[in-house]
DNA sequence: CTGAAACGCCAAAGCGCTTTGGGCGCCCTT
DNA sequence: AAGGGCGCCCAAAGCGCTTTGGCGTTTCAG
């Protein structure tokens, strides 16, 4: 069923139809209330294509989400984000499209993206300090909004983020006053923005405090369980092992809690954890009592947010650069206590 | 840059110009030659919407991803289900299209989806018994593959699975020669129907050796950390506590670790843990030494195999419903020990 | 040397929709 | 009674691509 054919059914034109579907005034309401039915009986709707061939916008958003060789695995909160985007999306009858961009072709994958037509804007994920992709991006004149920063960026670009960096200062200054010394940072992939803020939060608020770094307390991976335990597992074995985690995710930290456990100590008396927490529908951080100290801030909020500044920059691309930015909220639980000596 | 300005610019006709392109025969080598060149070089890439117009095929793959309202989250099994599956559907030029449906609106969003033509086809999460999705997408015609299956659905579809009562029936067995008889199931929520299979071959297991199922020991509800925590507790408290649980995903079993931990008690001594492992790439169940004893199947795979049977099907839909049924491994971990009478 | 087949290319129609630029009645005004 | 304005509708062009049918030129067998 098209419109040709509805329109042939009815006796009436295909202009007739289109705008009194479309909601167009050139058209009697009695007409309209008899298209609208008949649409509905005969299960009519339009051709996405077709359209969007007529009217140059798409209806579709894109979600790119870089897939290197060796980070072959998608980030756990994306399915969160998502979430959160979608609602605005299906509000504003938007659809989304995914591409998994090999990074090796970064380039040529964004303009074909462009030309293919298929969305109206993106947005732009896991950004990487100096990010190619803003300003080509720009110069494509395809609208976007980034989750997250890209230092040493210098044109304007939309971005949505959480401050990291303070999150993380925070984070760290809480530490401190609980006397720990020895602070060990358990990050995601530094040459990700929002892992390189966490590393500059967490070094400022030592330096503040007259401390240095010490490389042997800091890693930087893939935030995976496995990761997080493995992590700590090394660093506790080193002879002056640290008194604290800052963990760059909850399942980082879960993986530090098992490793912590399996050497018999335990969390919040022996050793402290904070880590960030995205508040993830699947793994909220405690109910009651907050299973993990943390600096909690909903990716799923971040979702929406960029969502909706995204199809508002499509509707005004002059509104102009638009940036939203989350202040993380610091949780107490019980996985933080004041330091002390540990038995050798 | 479109195809008719690339073809003046080359002065040749669009026709030719595009046969070149697609890699037609009735063009020489020498002119198609210059013309991809000319098409590199001028950043030449078709406009997927007239191109899907012309031939009717949208080289795209939907996803839909049943959200409901009391059901919120995203399924974080999804991002490592859509890694597996991007790799086919990069390799064959397809793009990928989400839609988080409804599910009130169910029928209306399957019907307008196939009139949109923004795919050609689609995989089905998240199947329910009975599932209403398989006979109207048979009826509408379009390829789908489903992701699981449905118990009660007669007429034949094609679907990826993994044998999910065998899975637990063993692993229920495994625990039954460990000399429990209090084995208490965390399932996922029971409309689902990989969850309905899991809980028959739990029950098949227990039956067989003549034990009988006990309501207090089963509990069915969406796979976050909270619920596995809370549900372990519950039950641990209770009298005549369960020695051992069988719990659905990884996520669910950290809950249930947590909760035996909290209570004093250690995994694998005085209470046994199995869990199903979907293998993901963020949370991987241990390198050497697993972490749970577990019936490891991976997402990752599924996806890939069902992203190539359905494009199998697009390509040629005579070839039938097809099906493909991985078997879990049953991965020994630390996490399970023989029974043994617990202090009061 | 001729006719047919093969080759290399082109013009134009068509995919399903929107939108421009009218056109036809009818009512209201003067 | 004529003119203007408005409400309602239509025909046709156009979005960027593929594909059908055809046309001139070579090539090669008979």
């Amino acid at each position: 069923m098209n419109l040709k054919e509805l329109s042939q059914h009815l006796n009436l034109s295909q202009t007739t139809v289109s705008r009194a579907l479309n909601g167009y005034p050139e058209v009697s309401e009695a007409t309209r209330a008899r298209v609208k039915e008949a649409a509905l009986r005969m299960g009519y709707s339009p051709n996405a294509r077709a359209k969007g061939l007529a009217t140059g916008r798409a209806q579709a958003i894109g979600h790119v989400l870089p897939v290197s060789t060796q980070n072959e695995m998608v980030n756990p909160v994306f399915g969160d984000f998502l979430a959160g985007a979608g609602e605005s999306y299906a509000r504003a009858g938007y659809e989304v499209m995914i591409s998994l961009a090999d990074d090796t072709a970064e380039e040529r994958a964004y303009r074909a993206l462009r030309n293919s037509g298929n969305v109206d804007g993106l947005i732009v994920h896991a950004p990487r300090r100096q990010d190619p992709r803003i300003p080509l991006l720009t110069e494509l004149g395809l609208p976007f909004v980034v989750h997250g920063r890209s230092t040493e960026t210098e044109i304007p670009y939309s971005w949505v983020d959480t401050n990291n960096r303070r999150a993380f200062r925070r984070a760290t200054e809480f530490l401190l006053d609980l006397n720990h010394r020895r602070i060990a940072l358990i990050n995601g992939i530094e040459h990700l923005d929002f892992a390189l803020r966490r590393r500059e939060g967490y070094a400022e608020a030592l330096t503040a405090r007259g401390l240095q770094t010490d490389p042997a307390l800091m890693c930087s991976e893939e935030m995976t369980e496995i990761y997080g335990y493995r992590a700590a597992r090394r660093m506790l074995a080193g002879d002056d092992p640290p008194t604290a985690f800052l963990v760059s995710s909850m399942i980082t930290a879960i993986g530090v809690r098992r490793a912590v456990h399996e050497l018999g100590l335990e969390l919040g008396l022996d050793i402290s954890v904070i880590t960030h927490d995205d508040d993830l529908g699947y793994l909220k951080n405690g109910h009651d009592v907050p299973i993990f100290t943390a600096t909690r801030s909903s990716v799923r909020a971040a979702g929406r947010q960029a969502a909706e500044m995204l199809l508002k920059l499509i509707d005004r691309p002059e509104s102009g650069p638009m940036s939203h930015r989350f202040e993380a909220e610091l949780i107490i639980g019980a996985s933080t206590g004041p330091a002390h000596e540990r038995m050798p």
